[in-house]
DNA sequence: TCTCAAGGCCAC
DNA sequence: GTGGCCTTGAGA
């Protein structure tokens, strides 16, 4: 998986390189010779990828059997529990899962991109010769950086090739959009919600202040949040890199990122001045109903630093890797400081890399900072909050 | 011109 | 039906 930061370490990483490089050497001695660019594993298989084939990287197999099926996928069906493990050169996969995996990891005819990638990102020439590899000298990793072809693990240990970053940045920016919209749906079917009712003529509906109305809608709130939870949980635990946080660290990303992460799923739902995020199917956590669950004051800054934020209108991936980019900034108690501080120079680096291919100008860079800041005390606001 | 993904073909 | 290999054609 090129997305994980970490599975080696450094010693066994160069190890692993240096053995590749001296079987390589026994293949071309004297000659130039070109390391291809490498695709990895096929995402539905795990097995060796040759390409990108409808939008990812898959194997030969996984690619025909996506083809085969975009006629036949209607007559699979699973004998099992609808989640078979879909191993590689086992003839005997679960069709149903199979299929079902290839469009979860975002196989699609519309991702089809005839041509070539250009070269600048793909290949990577090197020319070396015997001479060269037996003055390497196994003690010093920098000597051997040249020969080492392009790949995540480089850019760690490197951070000097400018043609890598690109690369690397796109592809967590693709990772951490494609995880944050699988996490989020249901909030982006309240956002679809939100537009066909505002089109119809939006009124809210009136709660009367009661204390049984309170209750009733403190209960709804709670329930709300624990599936947001849940979503959350799913989302740090799939992010690149975040599985080499242990529980406890995990535990206080979760309690101090809770809201704001909250935050960043439903920037998108505050339209009209009001919120459009459901609580359930029938209950909107609006204006009226956020101010009878956390109380006037505190609704009131929240609608005001959410309206700003949703006023940037920030893209899902600009969206994505901000809460990844949030959860590394804003968490403080941790006991791994190191590897927290790994992760946000990268999905800091990724977010400005998109923040700069979406041409945000200095003022809004400067802005919209100026706000990320503000989210531990709007974090607090909402957790001092008592739903008992 | 060259590269590479899509789709075709066919042995298994 | 699967998957390895080949041809085709788009695009850098």
């Amino acid at each position: 998986m090129p997305f994980k930061i970490k599975q080696l370490d450094e010693q066994e990483l160069f190890h692993a390189y240096y053995q590749e490089i001296l079987l390589v050497k026994s293949r071309n001695e004297n000659r130039t010779h070109e390391i291809s660019y490498d695709f990895g594993d096929c995402k539905i298989c795990a097995d060796k990828s040759t390409g990108i084939h409808y939008g990812i990287s898959t194997c030969e197999p996984c690619k025909g059997f996506f083809k085969r099926s975009l006629i036949r996928h209607l007559e699979y069906k699973c004998s099992q529990s609808q989640n078979c493990s879909i191993l590689p050169r086992k003839t005997k996969k679960c069709k149903f899962c199979r299929w079902q995996k290839c469009l979860k990891e975002g196989m699609s005819v519309e991702k089809i991109r005839m041509g070539r990638i250009p070269n600048s990102i793909k290949k990577h020439k090197v020319n070396y010769s015997i001479q060269t590899l037996t003055e390497v000298n196994k003690n010093k990793i920098l000597d051997i950086y040249e020969f080492i072809p392009f790949t995540f693990y480089r850019e760690r240990l490197l951070n000097k090739s400018d043609e890598n970053q690109v690369l690397v940045l796109s592809l967590l920016k693709d990772k951490t959009y494609q995880l944050f919209k699988e996490c989020n749906k249901e909030f982006d079917a309240f956002e679809t919600r939100a537009l066909k009712i505002i089109q119809l003529g939006y009124v809210p509906i009136e709660y009367e202040r009661s204390k049984e109305n309170i209750d009733f809608l403190r209960q709804k709130f709670f329930s709300f949040l624990q599936s947001h939870a849940l979503v959350v949980a799913n989302f740090i635990n799939k992010l690149p890199g975040f599985d080499r946080l242990d529980k406890r660290d995990f535990n206080v990303m979760m309690r101090e990122n809770f809201f704001s992460m909250l935050g960043y799923r439903s920037f998108k739902l505050f339209l009209e001045g009001d919120c459009f995020t459901m609580l359930d199917e029938n209950i909107q956590l609006d204006n009226k109903v956020a101010s009878l669950v956390l109380g006037d004051e505190i609704q009131r800054k929240v609608l005001e630093f959410s309206l700003k934020i949703a006023s940037f209108k920030l893209t899902d991936a600009e969206i994505a890797l901000s809460a990844a980019f949030v959860l590394t900034t804003f968490s403080k108690n941790l006991l791994n400081k190191d590897l927290v501080r790994e992760l946000n120079e990268y999905y800091g680096r990724a977010l400005y890399y998109v923040l700069n291919l979406n041409k945000r100008n200095k003022d809004f860079l400067e802005n919209y900072i100026r706000e990320l800041c503000r989210l531990p005390q709007i974090n607090k606001l909402f957790a001092d909050v008592d739903c008992s």
